[in-house]
DNA sequence: GGAGCTGTTGTTAACGCTAACAATCCATCC
DNA sequence: GGATGGATTGTTAGCGTTAACAACAGCTCC
């Protein structure tokens, strides 16, 4: 009886012996070199496809230093962004030939981060791509000194480091100004986790909006990402409104999902949007335009945040500099935005 | 100058010198393996941490044929179920030794699997993970003949293969009987796409409540999980309700996404929730306490799915067969549902 | 006190591949 | 016609690790 199952996978030299050549000259038809006549390519071509040979991953990692594969740091791959951009990295990752592994941190510590940076090297990957990672972690990427390439994607713009990043303030100040010009005094925002670098980007986006039209600059309100702190903000928000203070028409959500939790808290309180208030999200999820009332929002292109990624990447293998440019965020009006009503 | 930065990375012979005893020594310290004695585990371990020395892992991987690794086949990782069950596989996969590769599939079609197996093959992994495939691509897992252990997640129960799935059908049956219990004549159902496993247990489940429970079965909708497709169908029957159709008062959606689309369209036709039609979704996305109204809907446990995905892993790996019990899922009653209104 | 353990360490040979070099063949050129 | 050179092929060594075996120490036991 067999050991278990498979007799032994096949290695070069099963294939140069059943083409008649040397190994060498099948690794040579394998990885396409020049200097091959073609009689021989052919007939060791159709050794390898008739044995149905693979190359051995790990014996070629050994002797070229090479996985051909990257590895990814993220977390929150459960939210929107992350997963879709995880999407185009994949993908384009596969187009260029290398695969991706794939380490989510427990939290958002410098000890997580190193840790799995460490584990990559040690796996020899050929680049690290960290991904839409905050506090912390964001900070420890920084100071890294790993042996390989490491790629920031969607953490806004780094001077230390190679980077791929969505101009989060051009959004937020295409929001912001979308409803000033709508004729609302002010923009009140509710924010992501002070820790995330795309959360600040929007906060430092809107305010500029704001101080560039002459508008008062409120104090805003503070969120987690999640739908729940998106719902506490609107009934704050709420109470203000039915208390009077009538500047508080228009509010700019850092993110779709905390925008959906103000709306639910915004109806339960009888507020309706955009009759009183106006709502602007950020991210583009495919549910919200069909939130109640859909919401008009910012629309990141993560795939092509991926693909540019996986190309900074290959560019910085090359030993190319490749300066990247942001991917440009677009406004995407719905039904949550309407004119200010005109003062008392 | 130096080559390229990195000087080469150290070997277990490097330690060794320092600690003045042979590599293999070294690399029984580094295995954990007995009989080594205290002393010279100690100046070898200290050798390690002083050089920081870290194992190579591709001459492992080709000495061992292991790389205590797993590679994970998806599709539609962008959705909340696939997600959240990756985070749970990479956690459990992690805490095991293992690391994890991730494949997107293009497509689901028997080409675009094999090819991904394929991929992972050769890259010697310990074991494919298969999570939440469709169509074409599940029946090609089926027939798969690969030198690795092949394992599905989520993928509804499958005789062939180890499985670890969610009991789709003990959900759908428990929104369905949910909604008969609030005094509701029979249930309608929007499925999702036709060639999804998870999909196809749902409608499975909802029949057979019905049936049970000796409620007519009316013909169901079909959606592909998309808010989009669950609007139509929200159009769709909001037409029947003001047609008169007054079997329309209670639908069970198979998805959260869906079930948002279709509240959104039922409240533009002014249909209202729970007053004339009363709404059960699945999946229990974090969302889905603030869609307008709450949605009633079946928590699935992601997570523990991908741990238990993990588990049977191991345990194949060992050569133990343990037979995974399904995962159940929960309802959880929020505000989209009510009872029926007494008949005319 | 020597046979026979047991525990510890070292030596050697793989694993499957690529790089470097050597060898061969054949055409070309003076 | 032999030197020159390019194209093609083969040979050898080595990547860093583990497995198998050998070697040796120190102990127990009769």
């Amino acid at each position: 009886m067999l050991p278990d199952g498979a007799p032994r996978a096949l290695a070069l030299s099963d294939v140069a012996v059943h083409a008649g050549v040397s190994h060498q000259t099948v690794s040579r038809v394998v990885n396409g070199h020049p200097n091959v006549a073609p009689a021989t390519r052919e007939r060791v071509q159709r050794a390898i496809t008739e044995l149905g040979y693979r190359p051995n991953t790990a014996a070629r990692a050994l002797v070229t230093g090479s996985t051909r594969s990257f590895g990814l740091v993220t977390s929150h791959i459960n939210q929107y962004g992350p997963a879709q951009t995880l999407l185009g990295l994949e993908k384009a990752a596969r187009a260029a030939g290398y695969s991706l592994g794939v380490a989510i941190l427990d939290d958002d510590s410098e000890a997580a981060m190193r840790e799995a940076v460490d584990r990559f090297v040690a796996q020899s990957v050929d680049a690290v791509v960290a991904l839409s990672t905050y506090g912390q972690a964001v900070e420890a990427l920084r100071r890294f000194e790993a042996p390989v390439p490491l790629i920031a994607v969607q953490v806004g713009r780094d001077e230390s480091r190679p980077t791929v990043w969505v101009a989060q303030e051009v959004g937020a100040e295409l929001a912001t100004r979308h409803l000033l010009e709508l004729g609302h005094r002010t923009v009140h925002h509710v924010t992501g986790p002070p820790d995330s670098l795309e959360a600040r980007g929007r906060m430092v986006g809107w305010r500029r909006a704001l101080e560039d039209a002459g508008a008062p600059v409120p104090e805003p309100l503070h969120g987690d990402w999640w739908p729940c702190s998106g719902h506490e903000a609107g009934r704050e928000l709420a109470a203000r409104v039915r208390a009077g203070q009538d500047d508080v028409t228009a509010v700019f959500v850092a993110n779709d999902q905390m925008a959906l939790g103000l709306l639910s808290a915004l109806a339960d309180e009888g507020v309706s949007v955009p009759g009183d208030v106006s709502v602007v999200g950020f991210d583009d999820v495919p549910e919200c335009a069909y939130f109640t009332p859909p919401l008009t929002t910012v629309r990141q292109d993560f795939a092509e945040l991926g693909r540019r990624g996986v190309e900074l990447v290959l560019a910085r293998l090359r030993g190319e500099p490749l300066e990247s440019q942001p991917v440009l965020p677009q406004l995407v009006v719905r039904r949550s935005t309407g004119p200010a009503r005109t003062a008392v």
